[in-house]
Parts: structure tokens; C-alpha cells; sequence
DNA sequence: AATGAATGAGTTTTCATTCAT
DNA sequence: TATGAATGAAAACTCATTCAT
């Protein structure tokens, strides 16, 4: 790679990581001249980089879920299969609680391929976790649920309590002050109690 | 009531029922002028009955909240009270699903008091909730969760669904489809099996 | 004159009544609207009576015109002419000082009729004062000055004062606060001094 | 200076000429596109240069106060120095005559920062007249007068007069045609005769 | 005569995007 | 490749004036 390469992809970078920030901090309405100021480039550059404000958080979109993509861990077979696929996704999330939380909150204002693609992302987390349940069943007694809904149910359930941050948790990260108490009922819920 | 008074009261029921169809299919961040035209008024007609589009959203919230509120039955002492709760809570949001959705997918576009006094419908209805769950508690055996928890459960899965309405049921209604689904879940969820 | 021609004329003066207080107020940008509260009538009520905004407000400077013109008393042929004159005018302004203010301000935003009319005016006063001077060379030796250049002088050190208002009297009158001292520094200048 | 950077400030310059030309002529009410079509740019380009329509007035109003007092001569130990002054005075004034008159006339419509600038101006000028007037008192025998008055007589005469210009000079300059009368007039008042 | 709801042209400001340098 | 000045299409809101009642 030429040194002038580098510095390109060098500055296609600090975009993304800017308008990671940015947008993390005040939802993706915000300016495009916000992010060019940000990243230290002008606002032009963004353009040179990203054909449109779209493509840029397409771009963006697609990075993240394929971090989440290969941060999230699906434990098979393990014992404690659910209880450590619950807690490593809270951890995931927590990593990028704000970015998270405007993806899912102003999830009409993205992009119809930025859209499809954090959907796919969550489709894929739900046949992850269907899988567990299906191997966990053995070890565990489970409430007769079909596992869409148990995956549902959970994400539903943290989604909340995301969306609903300057209830729960206004300061700090709603994820770290919840995630125990979360997790805790969740299972609580799907266990059949003998 | 004069004929004048009752006209412009016309104008502002028509404006105010425009506002709400243009705010459900497009959003709170529709433009003033799109609902003048839907309600087949001048723009300036809009600012004689609501100072600004702030104002507007805060009438249609405080209607929505106030409606929402009267159909909201609390069947106290019922042996199904919870299941008789549940069943009522969906259909209610179903006749207004569009802009029950926009409420809670832009809660962030709202002017303060709007978001408050929806913030207010939902704390009653969480409250309300925890009362037939304490009474419930004695005629059907329930998971030892908090309350709130156990509310918020529920409303998380609703809302799941209602946010991804296009993800769950793309042309018609979400609630409508996955009623019972959602309410036999979750009323299995919650309880203790023998 | 009809009961109902009175009730008309009363409304009429009452729209005239408030219009001084409101433009007084907030100036001639002032909305009508304003004015038909202040009133206490329907904003259409203004336009029964008055065409147009420009059309109330030359009526307004007309009567004030007329009032000033009947209260600005020319004592011809006394000894102190020149010091009742200059008395009775400070009288006069400080008792629509506002409202006169107002006038000399926003010349600009009024209507070509009522800015003539308001001229005439000072054309007027200048003509009386220039007579005054006339006879009062006699009994007291005056600068050697056209006379047109006295009164201009009079008459823009009190414009001075009233259109800088809010630096030299923020709360109260400018003319009850300079009354004297304007007179005095005038006659002193207007003199020839042995 | 690379040729972006003249271009861009020609553009500024362009438009704060223009600006200056349109609110002499029609008053700082003056709608920007007016501004924006005189400079021969976009509407929006007015506010790449200029936050808001404020902060355009407040940069000519600082950038005219300036030129004003660097172009303001204070010849203090002249014995002609009040006369001297008061020609430097009325050539300031009647270089940008419209402008100034748009300034005294609509002080009340202009940002505080920009009536605070133009009012520091005045005082400045106040001061540097009453130093003169008591250098002057050696040389000259002044009336008894305090030199405030002295200085408001002279600046009220002006503004008199050039508030009134549609009636002193319609067509040209009031200054150019009244700058010797005004002086010899001013100058004849103040001095004591012997 | 009085009402007051409705009108619509006019105003400032924002911002993604373009393009000459 | 990067720059950043310039663009122009919105968007919310104001207010004198009209007209049916």
C-alpha cells in the first residue's frame, strides 16, 4: 500500500470513528459538518469518502454489526449456556451503549440497507440464542415457549431499558446498573419451578 | 354552541385528527404544511389554533394520554384480572397502533411536557398493574419477581413488537396479529408451573 | 345622534384610545391585533373603522396633531415670550411624551399622510416661535441668528433628549427631568451676553 | 493570502457592502434576500459569512464606528479647535450620511452590541469635544455652559437635521447643503459677544 | 355594526451536497 | 486527495386583511 493510500484509509477512518461519536452522542440528524469538525477535516472530505450522508451511516452500520457479529459469543454447549450468552450480550452492548441505543431509537431515520443490516444482525443473534435454548433444554427445564419468543421476550426486555436511559439510569450506563437484575429475572422467568 | 364557534371548532378537530394521521405515517418531524394540506387549511390556519407545532403535538399527546386513559379498564378483584388487563391494555393500543408507535419510537422529538405526560400514562398503567398482580398473587400462583419487573417485561415485549412492526406484520396491525401470542407467552412466563 | 351612532363612535374612540397606548408602547410595528385586545373588540372590528393599518394611524396623528396644535399657546406679545413658549411646549410634549417619542422615532414606518401632518405641525410651531423671536428682540438682546436656526436648534436638543431616552432617563420623563436645565442652556445660548 | 482565502473575503466584502447599501437605503427591516440579490450570491451564502442577520448589522456597525473614529481628527491645541473639529466632524458624517442616518434613526431595531458600539462612538466624541472646549475657553470666550450641554447642542442640531432630511434636502446631502450654516450658526451661539 | 376564523405572502435560518482550486 | 465557499430547497412562524355570519 502507497503512502498515499494509507493517508486515505487513515482518514476514511477518523471519519467513521467521528461519526461513530457524533452520531452516538446526538442521534444521526446531527450535522455532517459536526463530524468534518470533529474528525478534524473539512466538511468536503466527508464527501470524498461517502457519497452521501446515507452511505456514510450504511458504512457505520455495517462495521458495528460486524464487530457485534464477532464479539458476540455463542457458547453451545456449555451448562450455563443462556445465562453466559445473556451476559456476554450485555457486555457487547455496554461496550457501545450509546450508539446502540440510537440504532434501535431512531431506527427510521437510517438508511433502508443500514436498516436490513442491524435487522440481520438481530435475526442472527436470535437463531444463535434459539440454539442454545434447544441444547440447554436438556440441562435445564425450560417453559414450553417457542424460543422466538424467549429471544423476544429478553431482547425486548433490555431494549426498555435502553430506550427508556434517562428513566432508568441518566447518568451512567443503564446496562451496567441493570444487567444482573436483568439477567436474574429473565431466567427467573423461563425456568419451569419445581 | 353558535355556528361560528362550532365551525371553528371543525377546523381545529380536523386539523387536530390531520395531525395525528400525518404524524402516525410520517413522524413527528413532518413538516406543519403537509398537515395544513391534509386538513385542507391555509399553513397560516394551523398557528391560529395551536401557537406553535410544539403546542400541537402537546394537545395531541394530551388527547391520546386522555383517551388511552379512560379505555384503560383496571379489573380490580377479578380471578382473571391480569389476563382480563393484558387483553384490554392490546386492544386499546391497537385502534391507535400508528401513533402509539411514533410516541414511543420519537419519544426524543417531543416537547417536554408531551413526553411527560405520556411518561405519566405509563407509570399509572404500571402502577395499576402491580395492584392486580397483588391481588392475583392469591388465586394463581405467581414467579417471585418484583412487580415492576414483571410490568416491565410485558411492556418491553409489546413495545419490541410495535417497533419493529415492519420487521413482525409489514401491512397490517402488529397487535392484531400477535394478541393472543404475546399474552399467552407472557401469562406463561409468569407463572409457576406445578 | 342614533343610539347606534354613538355605540359606533364609542367603539371608534376606544380603537383610537388604545392604538396611542399600544404604539406608545411598542411602536408602530406594534400588531393590530394588539390593539383590538387592548380594545377589548374583535380584530375585524378595527377594519370596520379604519381601512387599513396606515389608515388608523394617520387618524391617530391627526388628532394628536389637533391637540397639540390647540394646547401650544403663543403668547405673543409678552416679555418672557420666548421662555413661555419654550415652557409650555416642554408641557405639552411630556404629556404624550411617549407617544411623541414614538413619532420622531419611527418616522419612517408611518404613512406619507401622517408624516406630513406631523411636519405641518412643526412647521407651525417653528412659524409661531419665529414670531415670538420677532418681538422679543426688543426687550432682550438675541444672537444674531435666523430665526428658522433658533428654533431648529431648540427643537433638535429636545429630540436629542427624547430619542435618547433610555440613556438619559430610563424610567421616568426626559423632559420632567431636563425641563429647566434644556430652557436654561438655550436661553443662555439665544443670549448676548454684556 | 491564497486565492481561496481573497475570494472568500471578497465575498464577505461584497456582501457587507452590499448590506451597508441596502439598509442605508431601506433600513436595517431590510429583508437579507435583498442583501443576498444585491451581492449577486445565494441567500444561504449570507449566512455562511454571518451567524444570523444580527450578527451581520453588528460587523458593519463595528466596522463603521471604526472607520468613524480613526477618520474623527482631535486637533487639540488649535486655536480654531472646536471649528476645526466640527468640519472634520460634518465630513465624517457626510461620507456615509445614509448609513448614519439609518443608525440614529432605527437605534432601537439594531443589536444591543451594535446601539452599544455606535453609543460608545458618541461618547467618545462628547469627551474629545469637551477637551477641546476647555483647551478653547483660553483663546475664546465661551458661554458659561456645561460642555456636555455644548456638545449636545452641536450633535442634537446634526441629528436634527439629518433625521429631517426628506425635508432639509430630499435629493442630496443634508450635510454637504447645511455644513457651513450649521458650523457658523453652532459657533455664533456658543461664543459670548462683545 | 361587530365578529373572529381563515388566508397566504413574507422572513430568517439550516444543511446536505457540489465543484473549482 | 483534500479543501471549504457557495448553493438552494425546505421549515416554522407572523400578521394585515378579508368575509361569511
Amino acid at each position: 500500500m502507497t503512502t498515499r493510500e494509507e493517508q486515505k484509509n487513515q482518514t476514511r477512518s477518523k471519519i467513521l470513528k467521528c461519526a461513530f461519536e457524533v452520531f452516538s452522542k446526538n442521534g444521526f440528524a446531527a450535522p455532517t459538518l459536526d463530524i468534518a469538525k470533529a474528525a478534524g477535516v473539512s466538511h468536503g472530505t466527508i464527501f470524498v469518502h461517502f457519497s452521501t450522508k446515507e452511505d456514510l451511516i450504511i458504512q457505520l452500520v455495517r462495521n458495528f454489526s460486524f464487530k457485534l457479529r464477532s464479539t458476540i459469543i455463542v457458547p453451545l454447549s456449555s451448562p450455563k449456556g443462556i445465562e453466559n450468552f445473556l451476559i456476554n450480550y450485555m457486555d457487547v452492548i455496554q461496550k457501545n451503549e450509546q450508539f446502540y441505543i440510537r440504532l434501535i431509537g431512531e431506527k427510521d431515520l437510517l438508511p433502508d440497507e443500514a436498516r436490513l443490516m442491524f435487522l440481520n444482525l438481530q435475526l442472527s443473534n436470535a437463531r444463535s440464542f434459539a440454539t442454545i435454548v434447544k441444547l440447554q433444554r436438556n440441562s435445564m427445564k425450560l417453559k414450553n415457549i417457542p424460543s422466538t419468543m424467549m429471544f423476544n421476550t429478553w431482547i425486548g426486555l433490555v431494549h426498555y431499558y435502553l430506550l427508556n436511559k434517562d428513566l432508568f439510569s441518566p447518568k451512567g450506563s443503564v446496562i451496567k446498573k441493570y444487567r444482573d437484575e436483568l439477567i436474574s429475572t429473565y431466567l427467573e422467568l423461563i425456568r419451569v419451578q419445581d
